[in-house]
DNA sequence: TTTGAAACTTATTTAGTAGTAAGTAGGTTT
DNA sequence: AAACCTACTTACTACTAAATAAGTTTCAAA
C-alpha cells in the first residue's frame, strides 16, 4: 500500500490537473484521505512544498518513462506515439497536463515552483527534440525548420489541445493531434 | 473618460490574463479603482457575471478586429499576422490569452462562464478557419489537412506559446511562432 | 520495558474570500 | 417639491484559506 506522503501527492496531482494549483484547498486533501488538515501540513509544511514535489514526481515519472522506451528499443513513432498516448488519457479523463495547468498560474507561484515547471518542460521538450532529429534521421519523420522548433510546436499541440478538448470535445484534440502525426510521418 | 464599470471589466481582463480566474478577488479591484469591494459587487453582484462580462467583451472585441480588417480589405495573410500580434503584445506583458487562462480554469467555472469561452474559442476559430480557406485558393497559404483542424493548430500553438513563454521565455515564443508561418506561407 | 521518533489529531490563529443589508450623496424625472 | 435612480460607502456575515502549537498514538529499536 502507498504511503500517505505519496498518496497526498498523486491527490494533488490529479486536483491540479483538474482544477488548477490556486483552486483545490488542503481541506480537500485531507478530507479525500480522510485524515486532519493539519496531517496533510505535516508531509507538506506549505502549499509551495507540496507543488514542488508534485512537479518533481512529474519529473520522475517521465525520465522513467524514457528510459523504459530506450531500454525497450521502441522506435521514435512508438516514443512520439507514448507521449501522445498520455495526453489521450489526460482528455480521456477531462484533465489537462501537469506543463498547461502550471503554466497557465505560473505567476502566482514562488520561485521554487518556477524552477521545476521550467525543468519539467525542458525535459520533455529534450526528448521530443531528439526523436524527431533521430526519426528524421532514419526518414521516419519530415518537417521542416529545427528539431527543437518542431517539438516545441509538437508540445503546444498537445498541451493547448488538451486545454480545448474540455472546452469543446475530446474528438478536437484527436483530430488536430491526428493531422499532426499525418503531416509528421514520411 | 471610461465608466467605472467598463475599469472594472478592464482590469478584470487584465488580472485573469497575468493570474488567472481563480487567483484574483473583488479586493484586487476595488484597491486598483481605489472603491470599496461592494462597489464592484453592485456592478457585478457574482464572480461569475464579472467573468461572463469579461469574456463577452473579447468577443466584442474580436468581433470589431475582424469587422475593421474587412471593410480595410486587409489581405489573409495580413488577418493572420494581425491576430499574431495580439498574442505577441500578450507575450510582452507576461500576459496569456483568454482563452488560455480560461479555458485551464474551465472545471472550476459556472456553465454560464463555460458557454461564454466556448463562443470565445469558436469565434478566433471559425475566423481562422476562413482565413486559411480563402489564403489557400488565392494561393497565399499551403497547407495539408483540412483548414479547419490547420487552424485549430495554429491556435494552439498561439496558446500554448504564449504560456511556455512565461516559463521559458518571449523569445521561444517568437521562434515557434515564426516557423509556423515560414511553413504556412507559399 | 523504556524511549523516542514518526505520524498523526485537536484546537486555534491569521488573513483572506464572496457576498449582503442598509444607508447616503447627488442627480434626474414627474 | 416629491419621488426616484445611480453609484456608491459603511459595516457586516458566513465561510474558507494556509499555517501552527501542543498534545496523542503507534510502533520499532535499545
Amino acid at each position: 500500500m502507498k504511503d500517505t506522503k505519496t498518496e497526498i501527492v498523486d491527490l494533488a496531482t490529479n486536483l491540479i490537473l483538474e482544477r488548477g494549483f490556486n483552486a483545490f484547498s488542503y481541506a480537500d486533501i485531507a478530507k479525500a484521505l480522510q485524515i486532519k488538515n493539519a496531517a496533510v501540513h505535516y508531509h507538506f509544511p506549505t502549499k509551495e512544498d507540496l507543488g514542488v514535489a508534485v512537479m518533481k514526481q512529474q519529473q520522475s515519472f517521465v525520465k522513467t518513462l524514457i528510459h523504459n522506451l530506450k531500454v525497450q528499443g521502441v522506435s521514435e513513432i512508438g516514443q512520439l506515439m507514448a507521449l501522445i498516448d498520455i495526453y489521450n488519457g489526460c482528455v480521456t479523463n477531462k484533465l489537462i497536463c501537469a506543463l498547461g495547468s502550471m503554466g497557465s498560474d505560473v505567476l502566482t507561484l514562488s520561485e521554487r515552483v518556477q524552477v521545476e515547471i521550467k525543468n519539467d518542460y525542458v525535459q520533455v521538450w529534450e526528448w521530443v527534440s531528439q526523436i524527431l532529429e533521430a526519426g528524421k534521421e532514419k526518414n521516419l519523420f519530415r518537417f521542416e525548420g529545427q528539431a527543437s522548433t518542431k517539438a516545441a510546436m509538437i508540445l503546444n499541440n498537445l498541451m493547448a489541445g488538451a486545454i480545448v478538448a474540455r472546452v469543446l470535445s475530446p474528438q478536437h484534440f484527436k483530430d488536430v493531434i491526428a493531422q499532426m502525426v499525418a503531416e509528421l510521418l514520411v
